[in-house]
DNA sequence: AGATTAACCCTAACGGCGTTAGACTACAAA
DNA sequence: TTTGTAGTCTAACGCCGTTAGGGTTAATCT
C-alpha cells in the first residue's frame, strides 16, 4: 500500500492482489453480483473477511480492482479497415468480452475509476478518428457516445440473465416474460406496440446491437468536413481486410 | 393484492401503494439508492418495516414499483415537428427528467418491467417512426436504441454525484478528480487522451449528450428508403459487414 | 347479535452483511 | 536479542432483508 516494501517484509505475501482479484472473479462468476460479499472472497481465499481490509479499503474498492480487470484486454484489437470499420469491431469485440463475465456491465455500470485498458482503448479510438479527419472535439465526443452505447446496450442485454435468473426462471423464460408484458399490451391504446412487440424483444439482440453501432457510425460520418460520403474517391480504404 | 378487494376491508388502509411510492421516493431523494432501505422507508411512513411486506413482496418490487414512478410522465410530449425534431426533444426531456431524480439512472438500470408510461413513449415514438417511412425493425430498433443511449448517458452523468458524493466530495470535486486522472495519463503512452482528455471530461455534457443523439438521428436518415439527403449517388447507405 | 373472516400492523427474531478494534504471529533489521 | 512491522486472526457492532406469529379492527355471514 504505502511503504512500498522498503524495509520490512514478513512472511510470505499469501494475499497478493491478484489473488485477490481472482478470488472476486471466481464468486462473481459463481454467484453473480449480488451475492459476492467480501466474507465468500475471503473463503474463496481460505482467509477471514476482515483480512482484505488490510488490501483494500472498501468493498467499493474491490469492485473497482474487479472493474478494471474486466476491462477488457485491448491490446489484442484488430485493426485492418477503416475509422468505421476499426469502430465496428471495436465494438463488436467489447460486447462480445463483456458477455462472457457474469454481471460485468452491472460491476463497470456504477463506476468511472479509469483504468489502463480503458486509457488504452480511448487512445486507439481516438487516433483513428483523428487521423481520418475529425474535429478534435467530435473525436472526443463520438468515442464516449460508443462507449456509453456499448455499455448501456450490454446492461440491458444481460439483465434477464441476472435480474431474473437469480429469482427462479430460467434465462429463456425470463425473455419470453418479457415478451408476453410488450405483447399484452393493450392493442388499442398502444397499437403500434402491440403490432411490434415481437420484433422490440426480438432475441436477435446482435442484429439490435449492430443497428445502434451502425446509426452512431453513419452519423459521425455524416461529420466529417472532408466529405462525400460516397466512397468513390477515398484516399485510402481501400483494403478492408483484415491486416493486423 | 390477490383478492382485489371483494367482500372484506378491514379499518383505513393507512398505508397504501401510492403512499409507499411517495415514501421510497422521498427517502431516495433525501439519501439516495445505497442508504434506501426497508426499515427507514417504513420509518417515512411512521410503521415497522415488516408491515411493508404486507404490500410488497420484496425489496425488489418496491424498487420496481418506484423505477415505474420514476419513468417520465410521457403525455406531456411536445410533438410539433417532424420525426427528427419529434425524438430529439424526447431523448431531452428523457434526459432532463431522470436528472431531477437523484439516483432514478441507476433505479431503472437493473430493471425491465415495463410500466404503463415506458409503452406510452415506445407507442408514440414508434408512430412517428414508422408514418415516417421507416421500415417496421428500424422503427423498433432505432426506439429501443435511442431509450439506452439516453440511460446509459444519464447513468454515466449522474455517477460523480452518487458515487463520490458519498464518500466525502462535493460533484465538483468528483468530477475534478476524474478530469485529472485522464489529464494525467501519461503522454507518451497515451498521447491522444493526453491531448483531449479536457475534452473528454468536459463539464458541458448538454453538448455531448446532444452529440449523441444526433449521431443516432443523422444515422437513422440514411435507412430512410425514400429520400437521398445530400448525397447523389448513394447506392449502398450502409455497407453490411460481415454478419456475426 | 354473535361468529367468522380477512386486512393490516405489530413485536421478536434469524442469519448475513460491511466494517472496526485489537490481539497475535512471524519475519527482517538493529 | 530486541524492536518493528506486515499480515492474519478473533470478536464484536450495528444495520440489513426477511419471516413467523400474534393482536386489532372492521366488514360479512348466519
Amino acid at each position: 500500500m504505502a511503504a512500498a516494501r522498503k524495509g520490512a517484509t514478513a512472511r510470505t505475501p499469501a494475499i497478493t492482489q491478484e489473488a485477490l482479484i481472482a478470488a472476486g472473479l471466481t464468486v462473481l462468476r459463481r454467484e453473480g453480483l449480488d451475492a459476492l460479499s467480501m466474507r465468500k472472497v475471503a473463503a474463496e481465499l481460505g482467509v477471514q473477511a476482515a483480512s482484505l481490509y488490510w488490501h483494500v479499503q472498501d468493498k467499493e474498492e474491490l469492485l473497482d480492482l474487479l472493474a478494471d480487470s474486466l476491462l477488457w484486454d485491448a491490446r489484442k484489437l484488430k485493426t485492418g479497415g477503416d475509422w468505421a470499420e476499426n469502430l465496428r469491431e471495436m465494438a463488436r469485440a467489447y460486447r462480445c468480452h463483456l458477455n462472457a463475465n457474469r454481471d460485468s456491465a452491472r460491476v463497470m455500470a456504477g463506476r468511472l475509476a479509469p483504468g489502463p485498458n480503458l486509457l488504452y482503448v480511448l487512445d486507439v479510438a481516438l487516433g483513428w478518428l483523428r487521423s481520418a479527419g475529425f474535429s478534435d472535439a467530435d473525436a472526443a465526443y463520438a468515442t464516449r457516445t460508443l462507449a456509453t452505447y456499448v455499455q448501456g446496450f450490454v446492461l440491458q442485454e444481460q439483465l434477464p440473465m441476472s435480474s431474473l435468473e437469480a429469482h427462479g426462471a430460467s434465462p429463456e423464460e425470463a425473455v419470453a416474460a418479457v415478451a408476453e408484458a410488450f405483447r399484452s399490451a393493450p392493442a388499442d391504446k398502444y397499437p403500434n406496440v402491440a403490432a411490434l412487440g415481437e420484433l422490440i424483444v426480438r432475441d436477435s439482440m446482435d442484429d439490435h446491437f449492430a443497428f445502434g453501432v451502425d446509426q452512431l457510425i453513419e452519423g459521425l460520418r455524416t461529420r466529417l468536413p472532408s466529405a462525400a460520403p460516397a466512397p468513390s474517391t477515398s484516399s485510402a480504404p481501400s483494403a478492408p481486410s483484415a491486416a493486423s
